[in-house]
DNA sequence: CGCTCTGTTGACTAGACTCAAGGCTAGTGG
DNA sequence: CCACTAGCCTTGAGTCTAGTCAACAGAGCG
C-alpha cells in the first residue's frame, strides 16, 4: 500500500461503480476507517449465528460465504474480493446467518457499526450505493441457484471459472491470474464432490480451455469456456464500469 | 379488500416488519398507487432482459421469479406472496435480469419509476426498509443455494415446503392452507425433475407429514417436517414481527 | 368430444457419489 | 539433513440417486 492513500479507497471506488459521491460522501466514508489488518488464509471473519459488532471491509485478497447442512456438507454462497463490504447483512440484522472467511491472505479494515449505521442515515448517496450492492449481489445469488440447480457438473464449473475470471479480470482479460481456489473450495461452491471436481477439470484442460500448474487454475480461452458455461456476464452489471487494478 | 383500505397498505404492512415508519412516510407509500389490477395465473409480469418503467406490488396471490439456462432448463430461484415488491432489482438497474410470473390470480398494483425513486430520494426510512427487505430477500437466496446445492431430494423438499408453509402461515400454523405449486413447479424450484418430485412428495405423504388432495399439497405435521428437512426458520429473519393476515 | 395439462407408474440409464489407495509438496521437529 | 505428517490432488472400481423415456389416467376446458 502506498504511503498516503486511504485505507478505505478499494470500498470508495467500488461504490462509484455506480455513479461518483460527492466529496463530502467519500470523506466521510474514507473517515470511518484509518487502520488495515492482515487476516491469514482461512481466517474466520463471521461465525453463523453469532452476534456482528463490526463490518469487515475487504481491502485485498479473495473471501467467501458458506452455509452448512444438518449433516454438515458445506456449501460456498459466495466469492468476495477486493472493495467488498462483507457483513452488511449482520449489521443491519445483528447477527450473521451464514460463516464468513478468508481464502488467500487479506488486507481488511474493520468499520464498528454504531459510525456506520449513522453515516448511512446522514447520507442518503451512500445508502443508496450500498442498497444497489447488496441489489447486484442477489443477482449474482440468483445466477448461483440457477447454476447450482439445472447445470451439469461441466457446464456448472465452467460457469463459476468463468464468473471469477470476470470478476477479477475483468471481461477483456487475456490470460488471467490463476484462480485462488483448491479443488475442495470450488467443490463446495458447486455443490459437487472434489473427487469429480477433479475429473472435471481434467477434462477441461484436455480442451485447452484451462491450464493446470502446481494446482493452482488459468482460464486458457475465456470466450470458449464462456461457451460451455453458458456464461453471459449480464448478471454481474457490468455496465457499472469495472473496477481498476488496485 | 374492504372499502376505504388503501390499495398498498400490504406493502406498507411488510415494510413495517423492521419497525413502524412514521405518518408521513406511510402516507407518502400510500399515495404511489389508487388502483389495483387483477393478473390471471401464469401472467407474465418482467420477462429476463426488457426495460423495466414500474415496479409491481403484489397485494394478494402468489408470484415466482425465474431463470433459464442455455438448454432451457427453468429454475424458480423465489416464492413471493402479498406484501412483495416484485421488481426493485429491474428498478434500480433500470433491466430485469429474470422472469417474474404470477403462480396463482394475483391482485397487483403498478408504481411507476420515477414517483418511486423519487420518494426514496426523500424518505431515507423508506429507503433504509427497502435495503433491509433486499438484505433477507438475499438471506434467502443463500439459503436456496445450500439447499439446492447440498441436500438430497427428500430434505430439499421438504425444506422448501416448510419455508413456504411459514411465510405464508407463520410458525404457530396449524395445519396450513394448500400450496399452490404442481409437481412441475416443485421441480423447478427444488432442482429436480417433476417425476422424482412426484415419488418424494408420495414418500412425504406414506410418513403423513403432507397430504394430498386434488393434487395440493398440505403439511400435516410442521415439527416433523422441519426435521426431515432441517429447517431452522432463523434465515427467513421471524424476529420481524409476522405479517397479519390480510 | 377431443385437447391439454397435471399427475402417476414402470423400466432403464447415467451422471455424480462413495470408498479406498497412493502420490506429491510443504512444513515440522528431531 | 532426514523422517514424519498433513493437505491436496489423482486414480480406479463399484454404487446409487436422480434423470430419461414412455405410456396412461383423470380433470378441466373450449
Amino acid at each position: 500500500m502506498q504511503a498516503g492513500e486511504p485505507v478505505l479507497m478499494p470500498i470508495v471506488r467500488k461504490l462509484e461503480r455506480s455513479g461518483p459521491l460527492d466529496d463530502g460522501d467519500r470523506a466521510e466514508l474514507l473517515a470511518l476507517a484509518q487502520e488495515a489488518t492482515t487476516l491469514d488464509a482461512d481466517a474466520r471473519i463471521a461465525r453463523d449465528g453469532e452476534p456482528v459488532e463490526r463490518c469487515c471491509a475487504l481491502l485485498s485478497g479473495f473471501a467467501y460465504r458458506s452455509k452448512i447442512t444438518g449433516e454438515d456438507k458445506r456449501q460456498i454462497v459466495s466469492l468476495h474480493l477486493r472493495g467488498d463490504l462483507l457483513d452488511l447483512h449482520g449489521l443491519m440484522t445483528g447477527t450473521a446467518d451464514h460463516d464468513i472467511r478468508t481464502l488467500t491472505p487479506c488486507r481488511v479494515a474493520f468499520i464498528p457499526r454504531a459510525p456506520l449505521l449513522d453515516l448511512l442515515d446522514r447520507r442518503p448517496a451512500i445508502a443508496r450505493a450500498f442498497w444497489l450492492d447488496t441489489l447486484v449481489d442477489a443477482s449474482v445469488f440468483r445466477e448461483w441457484i440457477l447454476n447450482v440447480g439445472r447445470r451439469g457438473a461441466r457446464t456448472r464449473l465452467a460457469h463459476l471459472l468463468c464468473e471469477t475470471t470476470v470478476r477479477v479480470a475483468g471481461l477483456d482479460a487475456d490470460s488471467a491470474s490463476a484462480l485462488p481456489l483448491t479443488q475442495g473450495q470450488l467443490a463446495d461452491a458447486t455443490g459437487l464432490t472434489p473427487v469429480h471436481v477433479n475429473r472435471v477439470l481434467q477434462s477441461l484442460a484436455q480442451d485447452r480451455l484451462i491450464a493446470r500448474e502446481d494446482g493452482a487454475i488459468t482460464v486458457l480461452d475465456l470466450p470458449r469456456l464462456a461457451t460451455v458455461g453458458e456464461f453471459d456476464p449480464a448478471y454481474l452489471h457490468p455496465e457499472l464500469q469495472p473496477l481498476a487494478a488496485g
